[in-house]
DNA sequence: TCGTGACCAGATGAGAAATCTGGTCACGAG
DNA sequence: CTCGTGACCAGATTTCTCATCTGGTCACGA
């Protein structure tokens, strides 16, 4: 378990590469670099991460779990929040306001070059795909959700209206890039798709709340786990611990 | 005006064309390949296409020229095919059913290299656009499409949830790959999402039916027009007739 | 114990030379 | 005269070579 000082430096490191990575392009930074804006030595930036690609990984991590954050802040606020609809509408949002994310969630290859593809974000997307089994399962349950579509195809459409809302650029209206407009757009259809008609009953979502937060927790404990996880010194082959993606790919 | 055997002749050449792009990508694809492929010689081909990029943008207008006539033939069989929902679905399908057009909106590299890219399909997004327009326009005025929601908005949320459900590659349950079971999701979500709740009057859409097919007959026209209009033989910078899309690009 | 930077192999990039190919056009057939 | 052709050319692309760079390691020193 590392101590304080060492959890400050490894977001030292973490705040270099974010910095140079949008900067620059993930291509084009070099571990020497991020370690000398950290202000420290080469060789420490593997005492912390064990690869170059698992650093910008736990990079974009840490970029998720500020959206996480976000994502309960709301539910605890207002639990209409919880909501397959607004949680959409919040966390489009929220990747908006973050380019690194954004540029994930777009495949921006100019920024995140091979990051940007295969293997790369799959933990990410498992989770969130776990995380929508539950949430799903528990909104159905208090008729939160419609049931009329089975909850496989509900994660299908919901997963795919969202990718067709990050990835479809084209003119709303003239003079568009209004993220609030897509966002809601977006919210619109999700809810139409998957919600039932009419407003929620308060009971109902105050009763989901509590679980899903926790789920939420989960996540972002796993996250916050792998991203200050520092890799297992010397013996031979490290064993891939809990479900993490492994370090590199390829 | 090309006579019947020059027709023929660019059937011929796109033929040819659409087999080598299927087999080898647009970047392997040589013009004298072509030409050998269709028996003829390397600057027959320049006799009905301005260039290279120009003559597989043909390809793919002809093979959308092959979906129009699916989508109005269904229209003609049973008139509740003219709304959106139905329509993505069958266009969904065709897509599915046509591995250039598919790869065209998948933006495939590996098959369509740049063509995939910017500039290359616009001229088809374009008219997509003003046909949805009028069409929309029309649906709304019957009530076959909500009026919740700006013609604009609904323009931006089907065109997004089409892209959407082409780009998003995720298992649905375990084993997917059933276009099938794809497109009635996203013909469920645009259903939900733009047309009014309950069966629609059958009376509006028979008073519907004649103006779509008619725009759609527009472009189906304006497609076989641009594909068998020859260059314009030798005299200096060839005059931009119409809003056809620029022969080459970037 | 922990941090470091010199070190290595393999990846990557620059540059020159050779090859390929889109597009043209003078010519010859009909 | 019209129409089809393939030799031809300039520029793009590929290949090959060599030099530099950089991810990752580890022996050493604090």
């Amino acid at each position: 378990m590392p101590d304080t000082s060492q959890r400050e430096r490894a977001q030292r490191i973490l705040d270099a590469a974010a910095e140079l990575v949008l900067r620059w392009g993930y291509k084009r930074v070099t571990i020497e670099e991020v370690a000398k804006h950290a202000g420290i030595g080469k060789g420490t930036v593997y005492l912390h991460f064990e690869s170059r690609a698992w650093l910008f990984m736990c990079v974009l991590m840490r970029e998720s779990l500020g959206l996480v954050d976000e994502l309960t802040a709301a539910i605890e606020r207002d639990a209409t929040a919880v909501l397959p609809a607004e949680q959409a509408r919040l966390g489009y949002l929220g990747v908006q306001r973050r380019p690194l994310l954004r540029a994930m969630f777009v495949r921006d290859n100019e920024l995140l070059g091979e990051l940007a593809h295969e293997g790369a974000i799959n933990p990410v997307r498992e989770w969130k795909g776990e995380l929508a089994f539950e949430q799903f399962h528990l909104l159905r349950e208090h008729g939160l959700m419609r049931t009329d579509l089975d909850i496989d195809t509900q994660k299908y459409v919901v997963g795919a209206v969202q990718t067709g809302f990050y990835l479809h650029q084209s003119a709303l209206g003239s003079s568009d890039a209004d993220p609030q407009v897509a966002a809601t757009a977006m919210s619109h259809t999700i809810q139409s798709a998957v919600q039932p008609p009419g407003s929620p009953d308060p009971e109902a979502l105050a009763a989901v709340v509590p679980a899903v937060l926790a789920s939420y927790q989960r996540v972002r404990a796993s996250l916050a786990a792998a991203i200050d996880e520092r890799p297992s010194k010397r013996p031979g082959p490290p064993d891939n611990r809990s479900g993490l993606p492994q370090r590199g790919f390829e």
